[in-house]
This record gives structure tokens, C-alpha cells and sequence, in this order.
DNA sequence: AGGAAGATCCGCT
DNA sequence: GCGGATCTTCCTG
């Protein structure tokens, strides 16, 4: 676990998805609520572009009540409900007008592992209580109450944690977004090359 | 108004 | 590998 217990400041968020999912991994996510806290280490994100990008859900500058917060200022969390079960979180990347967003894909459990456990409502491996979207989101009790909280500051988190080094990051296409296009094909998921919780392939 | 598809996961085959 | 779960958004008529 980190030595800072201090969130990231709003400034490290304000910078273009691709470059802040990169910096993000290695860091530590921190969800404290009444039932306890369950803190991990990032190790797997993918970046979403903002109006350009035809995998992203503000792709054409479409502004929804559901991505309203990817419009906002950096270092909030844009969490959204798909497939008719499942949460995603992002961190809002950027500044204010431009709807870039990190999606995180997999992490590492450091504390807290009863309590994620009870929550996935399963037997699961450390590796693999955090491995997925979805999984992600429901082991660390992430849901609607947390679309648009303040990452800076709260109960939901980022501490700086200990920084990756390029050469032990991979990067891949994103995963499931084949309907994009040629944007399907951008290297823009970014993980941990030795991490064990890393979910689907790891090419790169 | 209605249908299709999606930044998914799980259990079965 | 395939389908089911079933919310939000978008596209068609």
C-alpha cells in the first residue's frame, strides 16, 4: 500500500485520456463507505476519446442525461449502468467541454478483501475479485450514488500509489467496441504486463 | 411506438 | 463458444 494517503490532485486529471491512462496505473482506488473500505491497485484502463472517437459514448458531441458528468471537470467519476445488470467506472479526463473519460478495467485487491468478496456474492480468487468492469465496480460497492463524485476528495478516491514504468506497461485495442470502426483498432487499453488480475487477452 | 444493440459476466455445452 | 439477464439510447416508421 502506498505511503500517501492523499488523493490526486485535480490537476493530475487534466490532461488527454490516452496520457492519464497511463499514469493512472499503479495507483491506488479507494472506495470508503459505512460497510468498510476496500482499497486497489489499478492495473488495467482504456482510454475514450471525447466527439472523435467513435468507441466513446460522447462520440459526435452527444451529450445525454446519462454522460453529462464526462462534460464536467476532471477528477470525477463517470459511472454508468449497461447491458441491463452491470456498472462501469471512469475517471472524467481533461477540461471542462472536452468528454474524455478512463475507463477502469481491472485492479488488484490491497485491502478490504472480505468485504469485496461478500459483494460479488461468489467464491473468487485475490486476482479475480477485481477483474472486469462490472466486477471492478460491484467489489468495491461502486453504483449510481457514486455518478459524479469528486475523486479528489470523499468516500471514493485515488492515492497516488506507486507509479508504473513504461516498459512494464502493454497496450492493446479496446476491448468489445468492434462497432467503432477503424477506432476499434487504436492501441488505447493500457495494462500491467506481470499483473495476475489483468482480464481477457493480454497482447501488446 | 417499437426494436436493436451495447465500454459485461456467468453458467452451461 | 453461446445465450440470458433486461437499462439506456438511438434509429426507424
Amino acid at each position: 500500500m502506498s505511503a500517501s494517503r492523499e488523493p490526486l490532485p485535480r490537476a493530475f486529471y487534466e490532461r488527454d485520456a490516452v496520457r492519464l491512462a497511463r499514469a493512472l496505473l499503479g495507483r491506488t482506488l479507494v472506495h470508503e463507505t459505512r460497510e468498510g473500505t476496500v482499497a486497489a491497485r489499478i492495473v488495467e484502463v482504456e482510454a475514450y476519446r471525447g466527439p472523435a472517437d467513435r468507441a466513446a459514448h460522447s462520440y459526435g458531441g452527444r451529450r445525454t442525461p446519462r454522460n453529462e458528468v464526462m462534460w464536467g471537470p476532471a477528477g470525477h467519476a463517470y459511472v454508468y449502468f449497461v447491458y441491463g445488470m452491470h456498472w462501469c467506472l471512469n475517471a472524467v479526463a481533461a477540461k471542462p467541454g472536452a468528454p474524455e473519460a478512463v475507463l477502469f478495467r481491472a485492479a488488484e485487491p490491497l485491502e478490504g478483501k472480505d468485504l469485496a468478496r461478500r459483494r460479488r456474492g461468489r467464491d473468487v480468487s485475490d486476482e479475480g475479485l477485481l477483474r472486469g468492469p462490472a466486477n471492478l465496480c460491484r467489489a468495491l460497492g461502486v453504483g449510481r450514488a457514486q455518478n459524479g463524485a469528486d475523486l479528489t476528495s470523499g468516500g471514493l478516491v485515488i492515492l497516488a500509489g506507486d507509479e508504473v514504468p513504461p516498459r512494464c506497461i502493454r497496450a492493446s485495442p479496446r476491448i468489445g467496441v468492434d462497432y467503432a470502426g477503424d477506432d476499434a483498432l487504436m492501441p488505447w487499453r493500457f495494462f500491467v504486463a506481470d499483473s495476475p488480475a489483468v482480464s481477457g487477452r493480454r497482447r501488446g
